[in-house]
DNA sequence: TGGATAAATTCATGCCGAGAACAAATCCGC
DNA sequence: GCGGATTTGTTCTCGGCATGAATTTATCCA
């Protein structure tokens, strides 16, 4: 097990290859330098993961570390202009008044770029968690060329890129959603079948633009980055674990679990469109992307072929009976698979993304309904049903998100400004 | 060169008292000492997980310390009588011979424990990976009531308990598997279909007997105990990961990630009996349990309600063309929920074990094929299929190395001879 | 205004791993 | 058979770093 040089890599791997979590994991802290590291980390995490601003007091009573040690954690980070303190607040009790940490915001920044069904755009965040810049084109990129949306991409990203360095953000690292399967190193994208790629390698691409090239993206299935996005959004009481599905054309889903991602071997987890849910089907086996995809819905509501969401959603929305219906039995479809995937990873929690959370008002019945009747474990503890809240272009954010998660796992490459 | 000057740690090495104030142990007492901690457990567990007893130098290279700090630990270990060393062994090279170190057998042994529909049983495993005594009876215990069973395990495993402290064997803890859903720590059975049985309290019946009352089982589903023993077997070439499929009268799974055990929340993931592959069946969405259960393939194959499954094998084995047709299909509907189960976790291999692994030539092919057809990424990375390599009862083995990997975990609790 | 309370800092202490030097034990070529 | 090469294992010094107590800072409250 030598060294594993690879650190654009889904984190630091421990003994047992999975990936570090900030507080509870030991087996990172194998040497003494690591232990630094380590708490550096630590700290850092706590003041980027937090709700609200930790002083370091707080930081100390959530990582166990001592007081002492944490102002000198605290003063490196500030040093290295990763944080930064606010003024004191006035508590509303007795005492010396905490000093609020807040990462500072338009230093150091993670961009996310993604290419979908009907859009590609790219956006950077910064560790305080805001938006800092953002670029998106619509446009229905079904069986384009793929070096040609590429080259766009690259036309797209590069100006944000060159503009975000001009502007002294130190940029950490770029990542790109595609909808399909891609190595989660950055091997070449095997397969997305919503836009017609395959075997398409996606970095070499990349590269031809100058500025692109300095920062070779990690690519990541859209669903998973979406994900993480969704999990940003829910985290406070603690790392949250659900199952987010994410419905475009396809059907694509990922397993969030303590707040990570569950990647498995090639990172080709989540694909929950695949799942068989109809085994006896006149022609053969059906998944759900086949029953429940956006296609499916359409020719079940009676709408003709290649119809655009939109008019999917506003022909539900309009009580369209055999629009409803089609949705409903879609649902239904969804819900037997996830009360599958349930069983399998008992998970506490299910988040509608995409087109399901669009629909969510006229899917969350049906789905909840069949998570009852099939979760073996729904009379002891039921799952929760919610719809994303990650906003628009959640894959984006998660992207970002994704970089900027190397930043916090091992700040010591962070901390000369350069 | 064990010995050295022993005086032994006639007192705790003392830390001027620091030891001693240090037990409250607020929350976490942390870093510094886990780190040592740590790094016990990793040199540990390099000489218990090895398939052949590592040196300290191979030690120090498995887990990047120095040679120097290896030896210390080493020293640790072995007062503790947790390890020692054999005889060098020349090696066809140059250089001083290596010192292999082993377990010490017979020194510290997990006990599991096991209860299913057919039999009951317990099984002591020493550190070393070996058998120290085991005791099992067949029955038929369907339908039995729940606490007349778990007295009849505390007649069988008390005494077994008691001998192995009689013997000078450190019993680590007691692990009990069972056919159904269990919460991971000790919390109560909440239902074992099979066995008929339903919100059983079953660590507190127990307790009943003296000498199980000192070692309060962990419980855990049997088919994660199962496959914990099977990923034991596969250990080696790092820590294998594959999907775990226990055939009883049930159907029973487990997840195996890098050598762990997949729990989930509650410890009760991994049921793949209850994926749903045919969503479009008459009487309703029905799982694979349904389908490919073991009275599933009975009645499938023309044999009366409640055969048992020898029967079944041997109808099969003699090439019964109704039970070898039953026993395909009942293949085909597992091979689904396995590429769905594979879809969702991009997991690498299959291991078929219970009666799937008794059954195994004959439902290969039609997994195969399932695998092959329904896994999206199988054109890019096949899924390996085997059978099951554990042996008979693999849960109690299971159940046993759960335990000793507490020992692994937390070498420091095991430091004095008591 | 002084005491209570909490946050943050400073500092002496000691644990522990790193790394180098050294000792031990074998093989190999001459 | 002898010396050098090679690898294992031990010893020892050094320095990093967390710790915990004492101290300082800053606010609230009676």
């Amino acid at each position: 097990m030598a060294a594993a040089p690879d650190d654009a890599d889904a984190g630091p791997r421990t003994r047992n290859g999975r990936a570090a979590e900030r507080v509870p994991d030991p087996a990172r802290a194998r040497r003494q330098e690591h232990l630094r590291e380590h708490n550096l980390s630590a700290a850092l995490g706590c003041v980027v993961d937090a709700t609200a601003p930790p002083s370091r007091a707080q930081i100390a009573a959530a990582t166990g570390l001592a007081r002492g040690t944490v102002t000198g954690l605290v003063d490196v980070l500030i040093d290295a202009g990763l944080v930064r303190e606010l003024d004191p607040v006035a508590a509303p009790r007795a005492g010396r008044p905490a000093v609020p940490l807040v990462p500072v915001p338009g230093r150091i920044a993670g961009v996310g770029m993604e290419v979908n069904v009907d859009y590609l755009g790219v956006r950077a965040v910064d560790l305080a968690g805001g938006v800092v810049v953002e670029r998106v084109e619509q446009d229905d990129l079904r069986g384009a060329d793929a070096g040609d949306v590429l080259d766009r991409l690259s036309a797209l990203a590069g100006p944000v890129l060159a503009g975000l360095q001009a502007d002294g953000v130190r940029v950490a690292g770029t990542a790109l959603a595609l909808p399909g399967l891609v190595d989660r190193v950055t091997g070449p994208l095997r397969v997305a079948p919503n836009l017609g790629w395959r075997d398409v390698d996606v970095v070499a691409r990349l590269a031809a633009d100058p500025v692109l090239a300095a920062f070779p993206p990690r690519l990541a299935n859209e669903a998973n980055l979406a994900a993480r996005a969704e999990a940003h959004t829910r985290r406070g009481a603690g790392a949250p674990s659900f199952l987010y599905v994410s419905g475009e054309v396809g059907v694509g889903g990922a397993l969030v679990l303590d707040g990570e991602i569950f990647l498995g071997r090639h990172g080709w987890s989540g694909e929950i469109g695949h799942v068989v849910v109809d085994g006896s089907a006149p022609e053969g086996p059906a998944t759900l992307e086949r029953l429940a995809g956006q296609d499916a819905i359409a020719a079940a509501a009676g709408l003709p072929a290649g119809t655009r969401f939109a008019d999917l959603l506003a022909a539900v929305d309009a009580e369209d009976p055999a629009a409803v219906a089609a949705v409903h039995d879609a649902a239904r479809w969804l819900g037997l698979a996830l009360a599958t995937v349930a069983n399998v990873v008992d998970v506490g929690a299910v988040v509608l993304g995409g087109t399901f959370g669009q629909l969510y008002p006229h899917v969350e019945g049906a789905v909840r309904d069949a998570l009852d009747a099939h979760v073996i474990f729904a009379p002891w503890s039921a799952l929760e049903v919610s719809r994303a809240r990650a906003g628009a272009y959640p894959a984006m954010t998660g992207g970002a998100l994704a970089v900027l998660r190397q930043v916090v796992a091992e700040p010591s490459l962070w901390l000369t400004p350069s």
